[in-house]
DNA sequence: TCACTATATTCCAATTTAACGATATGGAGG
DNA sequence: CCTCCATATCGTTAAATTGGAATATAGTGA
């Protein structure tokens, strides 16, 4: 019950929302979701730690950055049904849509470089 | 988005889940699911709001009771597919089988009298 | 070792949530 | 019409959540 509450919270966030349908296109770092969102950059390092902590979401360390993706198998099994679900549900919002096509420009090396 | 959200904020709280739980079996009334979760009524009904407005469960009046239903089917994606999910999920639970089987006892006739 | 950078963590303010008691509403029966 | 009862709503309080700024951490390269 508890690890289903986990999963349920992470998921009733919109900004978290929309980080696990850009994760579904692409993986991405910190700083890319934090181009896309415009949140501040500890927020989207802690709604992060919230879809890791439901397992959501899988990260892994590529020197400085570090990279977050949605993982292809996970024993958590509410976990697993949502990434499913979720894959098919918010295709069709414009609001996501316009949000992935922002996702998809974002790129590491220009971001950085912007600065 | 604020649909689903909606309906992944009602399924993140413990007593909302129990709800849901017990009324796959029966349905059942404010006071009777205020016997087995032993919550104060006005919990109870604003618990159940939630629900409804998440479209995750109906209501049908009947003279003073008001029976709570799981509907069986509904016009929100999201609330469906969840409905359907919730149906598998948790079954296993020993504190769920618990309630269930206490909420079997509840009968709003007996809970009535004993006042 | 030192400076730089991406990310994580901490601290704080604002908002939301969950619980309860008290009160309001509305149907049933005398 | 008046009373009773099941449920809904309101007011309040404590706890949880979200956001940002500031700071800490850890990897990288000179």
């Amino acid at each position: 019950m508890k690890k289903l509450v986990k999963v349920m919270k992470a998921l009733s966030d919109p900004n978290r929302l929309k980080i696990l349908k850009m994760l579904q296109y692409k993986t991405m770092c910190v700083c890319e979701l934090q181009f896309t969102l415009e949140l501040a950059q500890s927020s989207i390092s802690k709604h992060l730690k919230i879809l890791e902590e439901a397992e959501l979401v899988d990260s892994r360390k590529d020197g400085l950055w570090v990279n977050y993706f949605i993982p292809k198998t996970c024993d958590n099994p509410y976990a697993e049904d949502m990434i499913k679900k979720l894959a098919s549900w918010l295709e069709n919002e414009s609001d996501v849509k316009t949000l992935i096509d922002r996702a998809k420009l974002a790129d590491r090396m220009i971001i950085t470089k912007g600065k």
